[in-house]
DNA sequence: CGCTGATATGTACGATCGTACGCATCATGG
DNA sequence: CCATGATGCGTACGATCGTACATATCAGCG
């Protein structure tokens, strides 16, 4: 339709490196609007303000870009959390930053929680996705283990996604006191 | 493409009444393998073996398919969530309960699992399917809370939930004895 | 300054999509 | 037994999709 490509100036794009990365950038922004179902080669053509021919280009398929897509999401949301727990130096202080990363300093936006959705339900079907959570998983539960043990480490994950569920579905306000409360009880005495 | 309506026997049609719910749960076989994003009306139709006219017929659209599919969907799990809870006497029994749940009595199967996400997915960003998660979760919460109070109701919903991601994505077994764990730390000394 | 190979782009094609709509089919009242 | 209205079906249409490919564009070199 009306930009895409025509009314771009034309000016001078070859090498241009940041390309890929633009590309990679909007076709997050549409899948948080739209869905992996609503995301298309023109779409994100469209958000990146790229020609079409450019997608193919630089990404072998639809495969490849929501891959790279995803990878960089997941890996962006779990060096957030990593950084937010490496900050902890008692168990106390790890307890209160789980709870607060429940609470949204992680989670914060509602693009996130779509887009881990939209990650999560592509993994429960294809395996080739399932690569990305897992690494995913894996970094989260090594940042947990710094402080928890394996087994609290699990149940505490665990309970981060479940109660990030409930954000993403939940009108209802979430009760940071009762986030506090089940951090405790799981990890609140060692054994 | 092939069956499409020319291969069925011409046998009258009318009034048949489990036309529609042929067609519900044959669009849920379709979501369960090809995801919300590769459903269509043809795709559904061929799958329920009724001509594409009838998607039409039915149902308004795409989206009131959707809706009748997922609320089906989430009815039966939670009926099935429901009695596995109703069978329980004592507190112990209903701890148990909720552990043999997660474990696997009410999401055994892989097509739960994966529908189960695909609605949870279009529910973070349309509301109107929030609804339906909405009505599940709260049958789900009015069942636990028979046997739990009101927050460990909430905490043990988020950990099965939590929980049931994990089984989703991970590649590991689930250890049984975890599971029963996480349920004990968290309900298992009353306040 | 002209040549050239690498790089990026615009467009065209075949497939598939959702949906509208005219026609066939049957249950029913006379 | 026939006329008739309600009910279900097959098909055709416009839009949109992913992708291939010929063409345009520029950095680097002689």
């Amino acid at each position: 339709m009306a930009g895409d490509g025509g009314g771009r100036a034309a000016r001078s794009r070859r090498h241009d490196p940041q390309r890929r990365d633009r590309i990679v950038a909007a076709c997050l922004e549409v899948i948080a609007e739209h869905g992996v179902a609503g995301t298309s080669h023109r779409r994100v053509a469209a958000a990146a303000d790229v020609p079409l021919g450019s997608m193919t280009y630089h990404f072998s398929g639809m495969d490849e870009l929501l891959r790279a897509a995803f990878g960089r999401f997941a890996s962006s949301v779990a060096e957030r959390f990593e950084r937010r727990l490496a900050a902890a130096a008692t168990a106390a202080d790890a307890r209160q930053a789980v709870a607060s990363i429940i609470v949204g300093e992680v989670f914060g936006s509602r693009r996130d929680l779509v887009l881990t959705h939209e990650l999560y339900t592509l993994a429960a079907r294809e395996p080739a996705f399932r690569a990305v959570t897992n690494a995913w998983m894996r970094r989260s539960r090594a940042a947990l283990e710094r402080h928890f043990d394996t087994t609290t480490a699990l149940m505490l994950d665990a309970l981060i996604e479940g109660l990030t569920i409930h954000e993403a579905l939940g009108t209802q306000p979430r009760d940071p006191a009762l986030v506090r409360l089940a951090v405790d009880r799981l990890a609140g005495q060692p054994e």
